[in-house]
DNA sequence: AATGCTCGCAACCGCAACCAC
DNA sequence: AGTGGTTGCGGTTGCGAGCAT
């Protein structure tokens, strides 16, 4: 499997699928010396491959706490809902599962889940609905969900390369299942608290949540926060750091800003879209606990 | 058994972003 | 602001394994 025997290319640089030796080379040089450096680690190390080769090898195959073999359940089901809200931004998907890399993600989505997705009628870009010939028990019923993405959702592409990034993506589904699956379409009612014109609701402490809205009155609890951009932006995803401030602008009664030390937040509320908001920033394991918890 | 086809995935490539100067 | 070097990302390639005929 894989690419042709090593082969010497210009420079004497090997091209090709990695030795056991290479391996053992590349692994103990940056035991030893740590990442980075990447041009000049081939030369250090002794081996006659380019530093871009090196760093992919080490990433995606001998860096330690890589998970191997198949993807779970849970692993396909979080890879479908993210890149329905973050598109081909395989890095960002990435780095919300443990254990699985850019590539291999990447790799999955291309030969099993667009597949599934497609073979359900699913566009695998956009995660819209095509012409699905649905049972009534998968009906997609969006009139029934406010939070439907088309609605809250307006992530922009990132990059002209992105052939296949999400301009109106599905929001999450709380009731998500893997792409198998047609009910992370049939979006239920959710739990909202009306917006507080001209409130302003902060939560200084996120990573146990509570809130304080600013005419004095106090909240505490997962369940029940604004999910202005669909799902995706419910306060409790967003992880911990000083000054979030989730405002409800009196014109906009369905839309927020969260302010952060992040210039971004200081955007036009009217152009403000969820492509926005740093990906880093949301911590997948209250988005799972979230997702697991919530029956609403 | 031989051949052809499809699939899965490691690895490559090009380009954009980032950074230092 | 411009330039050059480096890094990281996403799309694509190409080969071996496995399956079908």
């Amino acid at each position: 499997m894989g690419r042709s025997q090593c082969s010497k290319g210009e420079g004497g640089i090997y091209k090709g699928p990695w030795t056991e030796a290479e391996d053992t080379t590349l692994s103990a040089y940056i035991k030893a010396h740590g990442e980075g450096n990447w041009r000049l680690l081939p030369k250090c190390a002794g081996l006659s491959r380019c530093g871009k080769s090196c760093r992919l090898r080490w990433l995606n195959y001998l860096r330690p706490g890589l998970k191997k073999g198949k993807f779970s359940w849970d692993e396909e089901d979080l890879i479908v809902t993210l890149h329905a809200l973050l598109g081909n931004r395989w890095s960002l998907i990435a780095g919300r599962i443990p254990g699985r890399t850019d590539n291999e993600i990447k790799n999955y989505w291309n030969t099993h889940l667009s597949r599934k997705l497609r073979n359900k009628g699913i566009d695998p870009c956009d995660h819209k609905v095509g012409q699905l010939t649905l049972n009534s028990k998968y009906t997609v019923d969006r009139s029934n969900s406010e939070l439907y993405a088309g609605e809250f959702i307006h992530q922009q592409p990132t990059t002209s390369a992105e052939k296949c990034t999400t301009t109106s993506s599905p929001a999450y589904s709380k009731h998500h299942s893997p792409a198998d699956d047609y009910e992370h379409l049939a979006l239920p009612p959710v739990k909202r608290i009306p917006p507080v014109q001209g409130k302003t609701i902060s939560s200084p402490n996120l990573s146990y949540p509570t809130y304080s809205i600013s005419d004095g009155s106090n909240s505490s609890g997962e369940d029940e926060y604004l999910c202005p951009y669909g799902q995706l932006c419910c306060m409790d995803w967003i992880s911990a750091s000083d000054n979030h401030v989730l405002e409800c602008p009196p014109d906009r009664s369905h839309h927020y800003s969260v302010e952060q030390q992040n210039p971004v937040f200081n955007a036009d509320m009217s152009t403000l879209s969820i492509s926005d908001f740093d990906c880093l920033d949301f911590d997948i394991k209250e988005f799972q606990d979230d997702a697991a918890n919530s029956d609403l």
